[in-house]
DNA sequence: TCCTTATTAATGGTCTGACATTATAATAGG
DNA sequence: CCTATTATAATGTCAGACCATTAATAAGGA
């Protein structure tokens, strides 16, 4: 008696989102290309449409297709952009539980290296935007307006990632900023003194990526961020009632 | 006359799907808890099936749910893994088209503050396995098996990393390494001379972390995933017809 | 002619009901 | 008590109909 392994039966949706999902990312189906609606890919793949609209929607998923609604509606191919990866970041942080602290230590740790390329790869399109962003966190700063601050200044860390033009990175720390202004004590910037430090950090870094010093970029935003956690630690500790001996 | 934005209409699916997913994420419904199945949901939801399932596998695709098929089968809360991620971020680079450089950019800009991490948070168990990778890659490289010497070495990194106990840190490695691999010139690795020298190299990252020195660790890790590259480019240079001189 | 309005058609969205497939639980037989 | 068989509960798949939305088209009026 022969002896085989057992079989994985791969359901019919998996298998037409497997097919479609190949033509796209091989570059067979460009962008905006519009793939055959659901009744005629039932006829060509030989499934019945319910399946088909599984195979569709597990590629929405992933963000290769998007699906309009109406006459000359429809499914066309599409880039998967960055915000796929955001989505999965944020469940996975919030299901996993990630503490706050291991989400700001992530950023600690992409964004000094990140400063360290923008320096290097920054066009004088991407200094102006980081400098736009600079002047809306001064904005609110000045007008005590604390969450559009906080935004602010996530926004401000985005653009100096996206002058490093590493699309990679630009995801991560764009996955990681979501859920770290989710989690955001606004408590810990009421404070003028503490929103001028950053302040004052953020001219240092922009003036390293200007004169476009990679060194310089990456060892003043690693004492930026770093100090941005203790702030937050010191905060939190102030703050809630946890037991102020637990780091 | 009034005047009202565009009203967006969400789909059934999708807001079963919300409901679902927040039941899972906020504790609701913890790991391994059955859902009620398809049919139930459908009478519970007022939606019929087939609107249920496409709920169900939106969540399936987030990592969300697991569902088994059969008797005492149907869907069970999960948790999140790293694979949603790995998954998400291979398509963002092949979708992206991605440069080969800029993904090794990427691990170059992770792996030195994770080893940083590593040194300070490892146990005597991470060390263990960052050893026991090591030894694999040894092997690998002493009976010239460069398949699997490269999967040992990206294997080793994984391990380094993981000793951080950030899992975040974690997941991106290994989202990252998975396309590495896979778009690895295997030709780079011919040599018993660069073979030696990453060995020579993991082996000075390795008592750092051992030695508990961040610092150390860090900057050799720097150092190794430099040379690594410039490794590549000297290769890639060579052998294809690319011009020499670009960097 | 040109603009506005009604009609129509194409397409995804949803529902219903049935049957197929699978893996387990329950049962019967030794 | 163990093993083989049968029943059952769940997902997987299909077929067909109808609803909802959108854009192309036709009709009508200035």
């Amino acid at each position: 008696m022969i002896d085989i392994t057992p079989v994985h039966v791969p359901k019919a949706a998996d298998v037409l989102a497997n097919i479609l999902r190949e033509k796209i990312l091989g570059g067979e189906l460009s962008e905006g290309v519009d793939l055959p609606n659901e009744r005629e890919l039932g006829i060509q793949s030989g499934l019945s449409r319910a399946s088909v609209r599984e195979a569709l929607r597990i590629l929405e998923g992933e963000g290769l297709i998007a699906t309009r609604l109406g006459r000359n509606g429809g499914s066309a191919a599409a880039r998967p952009s960055g915000a796929t990866i955001e989505r999965s970041v944020g469940i996975f942080i919030r299901g996993q539980r990630i503490r706050f602290e291991a989400v700001l230590e992530t950023r600690a740790a992409i964004e000094p290296p990140s400063a360290r390329f923008a320096a290097l790869h920054r066009t004088a399109a991407d200094m102006d935007e980081i400098q736009k962003s600079h002047v809306r966190l001064e904005q609110a700063s000045a007008a005590g307006d604390v969450p559009a601050y906080v935004r602010a200044n996530l926004d401000w860390h985005v653009q100096v990632v996206r002058a490093s033009h590493n699309e990679l990175l630009i995801a991560f720390i764009s996955a990681v900023s979501q859920s770290v202004y989710l989690a955001t004590d606004l408590e810990g910037f009421n404070s003028v003194t503490v929103r001028n430090a950053v302040i004052r950090a953020h001219q240092r870094v922009m003036d390293a990526i200007e004169a476009r010093d990679g060194d310089a970029a990456e060892r003043r935003m690693g004492r930026h961020v770093a100090a941005y956690i203790s702030d937050v630690r010191r905060t939190r500790n102030s703050t809630d009632g946890a037991t102020p001996k637990e780091t």
